[in-house]
DNA sequence: TCGACTTGGTTGTATATGCAACTTTAGGCG
DNA sequence: CGCCTAAAGTTGCATATACAACCAAGTCGA
């Protein structure tokens, strides 16, 4: 029974990376596969709920409640913006790019909710919730709650 | 202190996808950083790591183990192989495009190793011990070790 | 044996993601 | 004021990822 203490064989057994990121594409399946039917992707519903708690978002703080970069964010608003979801919206510091939810992106958003729920539903079964609750206090010090959001 | 039901508050407070996709940007940064003096990204380590344990690895049975879409592995392939880390094999099977790594992609996965114990005990630090395990207790059904590889 | 179906991969297209380098705008400081 | 640095975004580039459509090879039943 004993395991092979090769180095190898023990990042194939034990890399939480691996594992990481696995969950990440199966979970990410399940809620793109829900929302597909909206045109939306489970990313860009990301941004659309924290455009909708922010009112008025920074790019610079939607980089860090969600440790994103900040040329990703930059090109899913693009995309986003060309569907007519996002608005950018001008600003003092004139180095701001500040950006916020179209009333048509606030409908998509609303209409997105069932298909949230059946895919959180399938999310926490696989979870279980024990699983469900230990991700949330693995995140919660990265990014996402760290401040008031 | 009583939370809102609005479904957007809720979704902002609780959307496993969120979380776990925020998690996979924090975890994969970390190994990539530590990987990247070596020019190796840890979505091909991951891979390597499968071709070595494999021997000989068929691209329908990586997808499996590490649910990766078909298409996404065999690009990967391709760039691994441009890099002289896989070589494909011949099968009797005339569809099938078996692969395996090179002595130079051995060496290479080799050479890793210290980088990536590096940055699985920054992600273990990060997880707690608790999560780590809750983490592959959840992941061991999906794909990974649900056959013996 | 032939045709329908299945299995295994690849290609076209779109999105997501991050690093490096760059531009522009603010903010200090002499 | 004029310069230097810091902060906020954008752009070029490479990789990762998945869906849809496709092609090629194997399988199986009539």
């Amino acid at each position: 029974m004993s395991k092979s203490n090769d180095p190898i064989d023990r990042i194939a057994r034990s890399c939480i990376a691996v594992r990481v990121r696995l969950l990440n594409r199966v979970i990410t399946n399940l809620y793109d596969d829900a929302l597909r039917p909206l045109g939306l992707k489970v990313s860009q519903a990301n941004i659309l709920v924290v455009a909708a708690k922010l009112g008025v978002a920074r790019p610079a703080q939607v980089c860090e409640l969600l440790n994103l970069d900040a040329s990703t964010l930059s090109r899913n608003i693009e995309r986003m913006q060309a569907k007519g979801w996002l608005e950018v919206v001008p600003d003092e510091d004139g180095r701001s790019q500040p950006f916020r939810l179209t009333a048509q992106g606030r409908k998509l958003l609303e209409t997105a909710v069932p298909a949230w729920e059946q895919a959180q539903e399938k999310a926490t079964a696989l979870l279980g919730d024990a699983g469900v609750e230990m991700l949330h206090k693995i995140t919660r010090p990265l990014g996402l709650s760290t401040k008031p959001y």
